[in-house]
DNA sequence: CCCCCCCC
């Protein structure tokens, strides 16, 4: 067949706002389209089928790998998958029409087509128009000074939410644009998008006021943007919007991002305003792309920078109860509950949850918990996990991977023996700590860096011996008794408190050891105290015993 | 118009 399969008549078609499955095309040219730095770069296509030719075909981001890495050269003949269209330039002289690739499959090389099929014809940029009476219910037309309130949008969304298949759907996404062609010098949009994440409300007292506001991260086939409300907009919003779900919105105001407070890929960011319209779109299904998850086995986090961004899958194998304090710093009232994540890379990490995210964590079970975009945070050389303002975080999900990690947890997993990325050892992930004399610890220099090192040790030790300060907490364990019994004894019954404390004498612990170089006036001098102390484990220890005595003799060694 | 994201 002289058009080698391709869908002739494909774009006339979608210019009409039709659509059609698993069109072929054939690519003529692409151009690369700069954004501002790699993130938002987005790839053009020249396409025809045989009879038409179209130049505001775009791929989804997901797809510049394919494009980059010249899958896509000149006549090349793709069958497309997935695809939306999204009107963008919409005026009085009609509608420019984009064609978002969304999936595709290359049929046939380029180099093995070798030439343009047919004699394509460019298209117009002004089909027929649009048939706005249809659509009432169109974000766009519907004037902000008729929809000023909630509770007009639940039924004013009807027409798009219809049993009838097809035109109606078609639409309301043929007055779409995608959210990446959205910027501060163009305000007549409307995008449908999903909410990929939602902060709670938070309130502000400064200089220039006070006020409250949440916000919320929303994607389509193209992008991402962050969407603020404040105050009005704060409350009639607030509600109504969850995240998973797909909305209209238009009439918000665009500001260039701040990428401080921002991992997003967009330059822009939104701020809603009195005549923004949001609302729901009920039957996105399959139109809509799903929130992407880019899941990193636990152990790797070990070699992550911190403040980095992660997505994780993991069962929840332990959860501490909710802790409240006072943060010596800042006074604040804190809650914090820490729960330790495993998963088949026989790995665990720690993650932090903070107050109602703390207190609402069912810690009796064992949910699979699922983390996008959490923090990477650093403490003694080990990694843990937080989460921010972009943070989502699921218990129990329907996915693959949540059943996975589970089905190994489960069958084993659970009793695995696993490495703590979080482990405070200042060395790599999953060694153990290293065992030192007094003498070694002196020998490394240990706590001239700027940062303090940890080391263990036994007391008892053979080369030598040392002052360390035992705080509160640790002396509370060691001695069996309250800081404040012990305080009273010292008070008020001098022998017992004698007694106490040499009770503890010439007994055997494993110390862990903070040592950091302070100065007494010019006096550097090492001040040692104790993070952790534990009772011999005899099995342990005779293993390292054994393994020294290896090394030393060269007897049992392999 | 926020922009804190905590603690050891």
């Amino acid at each position: 067949m002289s058009s080698h399969g391709l869908t002739v008549g494909f774009l006339a078609e979608i210019m009409q706002g039709n659509e059609l499955q698993n069109p072929v095309v054939q690519i003529l040219g692409s151009k690369r389209i700069a954004g501002n730095g790699e993130q938002s770069e987005r790839f053009r296509l020249l396409i025809s089928d045989g009879k038409s030719l179209y130049s505001f075909a775009m791929l989804a981001t997901q797809l510049n790998d394919l494009q980059k890495q010249d899958k896509l050269p000149q006549y090349t003949i793709i069958r497309i998958d997935r695809y939306t269209t999204s009107v963008v330039n919409r005026n009085e002289k009609g509608e420019k029409r984009v064609l978002i690739i969304v999936e595709l499959t290359v049929l046939k090389e380029g180099s093995l087509v070798g030439e343009k099929i047919g004699d394509p014809q460019p298209m117009t940029d002004t089909p027929s128009q649009p048939a706005t009476t249809q659509a009432p219910a169109r974000p766009m037309d519907t004037g902000s000074n008729t929809m000023g309130n909630g509770a007009s949008y639940g039924s004013a969304n009807r027409s798009l939410s219809g049993g009838s298949a097809g035109p109606t759907q078609s639409i309301g996404d043929s007055l779409t644009h995608p959210i990446s062609s959205l910027s501060p010098y163009q305000n007549k949009w409307v995008i449908k998008a999903r909410v990929m994440s939602k902060s709670g409300i938070r309130t502000w007292s400064n200089a220039k006021g006070e006020g409250k506001l949440f916000s919320m991260d929303v994607m389509d086939e193209s992008g991402e943007i962050r969407i603020t409300a404040f105050k009005e907009q704060c409350d009639r919003y607030y509600d109504m919007i969850e995240v998973e779900k797909v909305y209209f919105i238009s009439k918000c105001q665009l500001k260039p991002a701040n990428k401080q407070y921002t991992s997003l890929k967009n330059d822009y960011e939104m701020t809603m305003t009195n005549d923004t319209i949001v609302q729901e779109c009920k039957d996105a299904d399959g139109s809509m792309p799903e929130i992407q998850y880019n899941f990193v086995p636990i152990s790797q986090i070990a070699n992550m920078e911190p403040n980095a961004m992660v997505d994780v899958i993991g069962m929840c194998k332990d959860a501490s109860d909710v802790v409240q304090f006072t943060a010596k710093t800042s006074g604040r009232e804190l809650r914090k509950r820490e729960i330790t994540l495993v998963d088949s890379s026989n790995a665990s990490v720690q993650l932090t949850l903070w107050g109602d995210d703390a207190q609402n964590f069912p810690a009796t079970t064992h949910p699979v918990v699922l983390l996008k975009g959490a923090r990477v945070s650093e403490f003694g050389g080990g990694k843990s996990l937080g989460l921010i303002g972009g943070s989502v975080m699921k218990l129990n999900p329907d996915l693959e991977m949540a059943h996975k990690v589970r089905g190994w947890f489960e069958n084993g997993g659970s009793e695995a023996s696993v490495s703590s990325v979080s482990a405070r050892t200042g060395g790599a992930a999953g060694v153990s700590t290293e065992w030192l004399s007094f003498q070694e610890a002196k020998d490394k220099n240990l706590g001239a860096g700027d940062k303090p090192d940890y080391f263990q040790m036994l007391i008892g030790d053979w080369t030598s011996n040392r002052w360390v300060t035992v705080f509160t907490e640790l002396a509370e364990e060691m001695l069996g008794k309250s800081s404040q019994e012990i305080g009273s004894s010292l008070e008020y019954q001098k022998e017992e408190a004698e007694k106490l404390f040499t009770s503890i004498s010439f007994k055997s612990f494993v110390f862990k050891l903070r040592t950091k170089v302070e100065y007494f006036g010019e006096q550097p001098r090492n001040k040692t105290s104790a993070v952790s102390v534990a009772p011999v484990n005899h099995k342990e220890y005779n293993a390292l015993l054994i393994k020294s005595i290896q090394e030393l003799t060269g007897v049992g060694k392999n």
